[in-house]
DNA sequence: CGCGCCGTTGAGCCCGTTCAAAAAGTGTGG
DNA sequence: CCACACTTTTTGAACGGGCTCAACGGCGCG
């Protein structure tokens, strides 16, 4: 699998991209796929646990994630992280909205070791003037986004530990499989995080994690073994917590 | 001032509009807002503590605030409320990515009596490809809330209730004074928030909002009062807590 | 085989909650 | 201008979910 061997996937040409479906380059055509990749400078593949960029340092290029598990995360000055969101393939990263002189606010890190497609900051005003539909497509990507922090937000807020897990592990569940052609038939995917990252998302203790997640598997809501979630019965679990599919649902952007 | 009596402030022509720098029009040439402006469908004036827009139905309209304090939040099934942002003059409101289908992840309403400018849903597609600027004018708008979003989540996850409310306050405090032309000199702003809402918005009860606000007052750092809040030295309240005015500042929207 | 990271479990404490009730505003109609 | 109803703020007392501190077990890797 995955994390045993650093593979090295390569992404293709941008005309033959698998996933473009769920990309920036979603809105083009055949013909100006072709045109519109002379804007992508390259491939970038980088291991497990290394940073893509740092908050506080400027913006040089913008990614769409190809392969493999990312995060966003800010750490404060106490030493605690708060993880922000995952990046999953198809993901855009890095836009910080000011063209000129942007900042990260956060920094980048990967999960898995992960392949991105990089663009020079400096070539997207030019790849917006001339495809206007990407500026809308990125918006929408970026509402996106905003609507999954949006739903992180009521979690932390105003869900106990035992519903703020599950419905991360719903939410990523769900995330993961759209991307599959082929979903495994057993409601498996594979799941590379430690309980301390899950932590740092849902604003809990590893500690308190692990005690919640004893029960979940004890009441026979999930199973989580050597980097691998098993959700035997997602509807249920998803009624029994009120987590809204809708949300996550990124069939409305294909 | 503003809650004694309901007045009704309706915007002028997009030409003459004194908020245009921080609203989506802010990259047209005066020439072009006279033109974009046949996009807008009109006016509406609400009331304080209406229902602008609900969860789950259908986006016909998008809008700016004009004028006035407004919120985004989610209703839980088990009766709690999270608040997920504050709208102030000049944002944008209603935008759910999709054009086609948009259906309301969350829900809108006035705190204070508000104007809003409409722009049909459908006419939004039209406009972008009239004016191709105001499709990154929007992802940039639309980034900055994301770039809330995620302070927020981290205030949420990994703040105490001390330092979680003090942000809050020196957000609403920072983002208000942008809007004013000339700044009170007593470092105090309009501020209609009840303790509930603020308790709603940092994943805190009303109650210990109260003790917490009690403490900050104690301690010097704030003073609410009959609607106004005070804070006598922002600078030394954002050093102490990690306040980081960066993320807030909309000057490099401008 | 030993080191280091990750997961697991126990005991006690504390921050923030819940329940309850009174005080202070705010708005309305007479 | 006052009386009344309602919302918001304030305070007290007790409970509890999640945290801290601490120790041990397991697994992957050199």
């Amino acid at each position: 699998m995955l994390r045993t061997k650093p593979e090295q996937i390569r992404p293709p040409k941008c005309i033959y991209c698998p996933i473009r479906k769920l990309a920036l380059f979603q809105p083009l055509t055949k013909t100006e796929v072709g045109s519109a990749q002379k804007y992508k400078s390259g491939d970038r593949i980088l291991p497990a646990g290394t940073v893509s960029y740092q908050q506080e340092s400027p913006c040089m290029d913008v990614y769409t994630l190809f392969h493999g598990w990312g995060f966003l995360y800010k750490d404060l000055d106490n030493g605690k992280r708060q993880i922000l969101s995952f990046v999953l393939p198809g993901d855009f990263l890095g836009f910080q909205g000011d063209l000129e002189k942007g900042i990260y606010q956060h920094s980048a890190r990967t999960l898995t070791s992960v392949s991105l497609c990089v663009f020079p900051y400096s070539n997207l005003m030019k790849l917006f003037r001339k495809h206007p539909k990407l500026g809308v497509r990125l918006t929408w990507m970026t509402a996106y986004d905003n609507a999954l922090a949006y739903e992180h937000l009521t979690s932390l807020g105003r869900r106990s530990a035992h519903d703020r897990i599950a419905h991360l592990l719903l939410e990523l569940f769900h995330r993961v499989r759209l991307r599959q052609k082929t979903p495994s038939s057993d409601n498996s995917i594979d799941f590379p995080l430690t309980q301390e990252m899950i932590g740092n998302t849902v604003g809990l203790t590893a500690i308190h994690v692990n005690r919640t997640l004893m029960e979940l598997r004890r009441e026979g809501w999930i199973e989580i073994k050597s980097k691998r979630l098993t959700i035997p019965d997602p509807e249920a679990l998803s009624e029994l917590i009120g987590f809204k599919i809708n949300t996550f649902d990124r069939r409305q952007m294909i």
